[in-house]
DNA sequence: TATGAATGAGCCTTCATTCAT
DNA sequence: CATGAATGAAGGCTCATTCAT
């Protein structure tokens, strides 16, 4: 990984436990800056905007979160004990998200579309791992036929 | 009610909605003042300081939970139905909170107590609420007697 | 004395010990008017101004001043000592002075005539004290006939 | 000398005029950036408080104040002269504490301490200053032996 | 890449003053 | 006489953002 990302990632992680301790609002740029030895100036190069910071933070959460599923996807464990651990996980996750500010940032740019910038992608993996869950459940009759229709509207 | 209670009453209602849609921090005095039609200065003739007005927003929040128990305990339902309508109303109430701002505020004077401050008596309450609910059950033969001990220490 | 000259000697006192122990800006109308148990508002009635009550209070001051100088000027001493007197005399009310914040008032509303409007007369009075004094020394051969001019320009 | 410390210099001579000519109170950010043509929000980036602006500027005047005794000391004169010469600026010095507003800042954070932070270390030079000069006339046979002892305690 | 320096905009708070009652 | 209520104006301070270097 060359030396730019690895400084990005580094931003990340600081702005993350910044975001997660103090909220959005009380993180300043100057403080994320200083956790990774850097001038204030010097994060605009890397983020232009400390609401692209913040995005940029909750996508990443996002994509542990993913992977985190894809892991139990994997495991050789029955459908409906995937569902727990889904539901388990879920739960963690959003508990998260509330701790980084999340649901505090009504101030963004266009306030309406935050949720959508936020979390469009994001929903949408997250309905395919559902329906791979469910899809197997019923595959190996753990869940009846009619369990669960997702994608019906 | 005189006209001072009308006024102070009009503006923590105003403070309750601005704090629930935007947050402690996001929620401008000028805002709040310019709702009830009142110079900026003028809310300070009823609050002292915006702290001020968000405790006293958060202890109304709580009086109205406490009132809504209340109300519960005094219907003719099982406690057992007491105790599903408490967690309920409970959830809901920590939702609000979480939307005032609540858990976004690190930044208040001295941060260790606020939790004390303005929860202390809250909590005494809600004890009390639920002892009732378990002392109930317990007499109407619904909980077995070693069903939950509060104030063990 | 009648209720009102009562009111208004109550508030001077309360105002020199505000202005003596915080100075004149830090000295705020509400306090005053707390010390003498009135409403702000009332103050208004009483003192037009805060500039207005100032000005009563180094009145005052300087006429305590003069009185304590009569008094020396009546007793069975030299002029010598009478000047000697006076002039320890004069440094404590210049003390005095600085502590009520007088040298830090470069802010009243026409900062020009401040000194003029508030010493004025007082510096009159003055002048003709230790004229007095002189007169009584040259009087008495303890100073040459020469010994100061005053109203010389 | 760099640009930044240029400008940190020209911050504090206008910050001691305006302390001077209007005081602490009534000397405004907003005013002294203009002098230098700056923002106000600029002086913060210098200062990160008015109170630290006006330390600086104690500080400075005391600095001053040394210097022009240590050139009194290294003159060829008496001890006595020296010694009226260091009391005749002391006297000066302190009119301009006084113009300063010094005296009239009672509304500092920590109330008692101003004095210790202020001027502890200044009082210690100042009386080393005054032991030399103490000593060099005892040396000389200007003083008596037992003229003045400091650091008795 | 990196940053020192600068700032506009905004926020909380204070206070002398006013005025209807 | 007295004051509750209201406010304009101002001040200190913060912070995301910009830009020349």
């Amino acid at each position: 990984m060359d030396k730019t990302k690895e400084k990005e990632q580094a931003i990340l992680k600081a702005a993350r436990e910044r975001f997660a301790q103090f909220g959005f609002n009380k993180s300043t740029m100057d403080e994320i800056a200083s956790d990774v030895e850097l001038g204030k100036a010097s994060l605009y190069y890397y983020f232009p905007a400390k609401e692209d910071l913040f995005r940029a933070v909750i996508h990443h959460e996002q994509d542990e979160f993913v992977k985190a599923i894809e892991k139990i996807l994997n495991q050789n464990i029955t459908a409906s004990k995937k569902l727990f651990l889904y539901v388990e996980n879920r739960l963690e996750f959003f508990e998260e998200l509330l701790n980084l500010g999340t649901l505090n940032v009504h101030s963004f740019s266009n306030t309406k579309s935050i949720y959508k910038s936020l979390f469009e992608n994001f929903h949408y993996q997250e309905l395919k791992l559902i329906q791979i869950i469910i899809n197997e459940g019923k595959r190996k009759g753990e869940f009846k036929k009619h369990f669960l229709q997702i994608y019906r509207n």
